[in-house]
DNA sequence: TCTCGTTTTAAACGTATGTTTGAAACAGTT
DNA sequence: AACTGTTTCAAACATACGTTTAAAACGAGA
């Protein structure tokens, strides 16, 4: 039992404070002294701080794949051929999300914060590491995605897919400031679920826009 | 011309190799050698690493925003108290952000990385002072978009424009990497200028999207 | 040509980082 | 109770960082 806890409470305080500052910005001094462990326990439980960065995504990232993929099955199998609906769809990649932070709501803008630190910092071996492990979940929410937007081109999709993702990360990963904002400029806040319901519509009207300005 | 060229010299550096690898992994070391200038000289110009991270913004930003203030000035007394239109207020901005890297289309990219950067990355210090120096102009840029969206309540028009600064950001961030991803997977590349006009129909309906999902 | 303020330079300073080490503490087995 | 493999611990290691310093080089005005 002690060393599952060791290695969780490294896990957990490496999450949040890297979320907060960065990678580079966080010393595995604040990680361990976070964690009360032993400033050595990093390099002996998990070899690196580039070892214990993947880490961290892949707790959050392997059992949301694997539910995402049964999920993604499940569609695929109910469709029988028809072509599927895209808010739905959404809907679906929303509420696996969601549910991945089982716990807490706030662990999905955690995450995504970290999302948002693994495209932006440098970190290459990061970028290699997610794409060799979970590219071909990605792949195949992408051929759903397709089937069901068949009048778009494969180009403005490849595009449009990834203002969908910029939208996505961007605000979850700073709905805490924003919805401060919010509160002090319209006194209504929201947490992580209502964002992504005001989020989804956004998405589905953008992805299928008409080609010209509208 | 001296003194000149040192100080541009560094902003040019530090500009290119901030946006590639973040603020705090990247050197002043890394910075003075590739401005080919002594290491002390960011020290002596700028003061400190926070006062060059401000400045390489600053030299952006404040040609940008005078322009942007200029043009919307402009619009609004071309209006005279008609509602404006909001494709033609995006398409306002993106052509005054493109000629504000006049010298290259490739500077508007790296200027989108770094803003992206501003956001994520800790750099507290930053995000005052971005505030404090061009929060203005941005709040008259939304007076307009509020006048050319009427029938959005206030809180749809705030999380809408952050998903829409969120897919701008990321996207124009990454245009480098996307770009080449477009051209490995369709075979198609484009750059910055043909980014942002396949960005303009996705902002301007997923801003006007139905309240419900659509 | 000499002078004085500005700029550049090489070297050093103090501090913080990721990592390694070797001994101590621990837990399970015989 | 003694042994064994695993985990913790305090201390040290080498390295890289931002910043400072004092002297040298420079350039324009008298």
């Amino acid at each position: 039992m002690a060393q599952k806890d060791t290695v969780k409470s490294i896990l957990n305080a490496a999450e949040e404070l890297f979320s907060e500052r960065g990678f580079a910005e966080t010393s595995l001094r604040n990680i361990t002294t976070k964690a009360g462990v032993n400033l050595a326990a990093v390099n002996y439980h998990f070899g690196s701080k580039k070892a214990l960065i993947q880490a961290v995504f892949a707790r959050f990232l392997t059992p949301f794949c694997e539910d995402l993929e049964r999920e993604l099955d499940a569609v695929q199998a109910r469709l029988d051929g028809k072509v599927p609906e895209l808010p739905g769809i959404l809907m679906l990649l929303s509420q696996t999300a969601l549910r991945a932070g089982h716990d807490s709501p706030r662990r999905l803008g955690i995450f995504m914060r970290l999302l948002g630190l693994a495209y932006t910092q440098g970190q290459g071996h990061l970028r290699r590491f997610l794409q060799k492990e979970y590219g071909p979940v990605f792949k195949a929410f992408m051929r759903l995605v397709t089937a069901a937007t068949p009048e778009l081109s494969d180009e403005d999709r490849f595009w449009r897919i990834h203002f969908m993702l910029g939208a996505t990360v961007f605000t979850l990963s700073g709905a805490d400031s924003l919805t401060a904002m919010a509160e002090h400029d319209l006194g209504k806040g929201s947490d992580i679920a209502q964002v992504v319901d005001k989020l989804i519509p956004f998405l589905a009207s953008g992805l299928n826009a008409p080609h010209q300005a509208g």
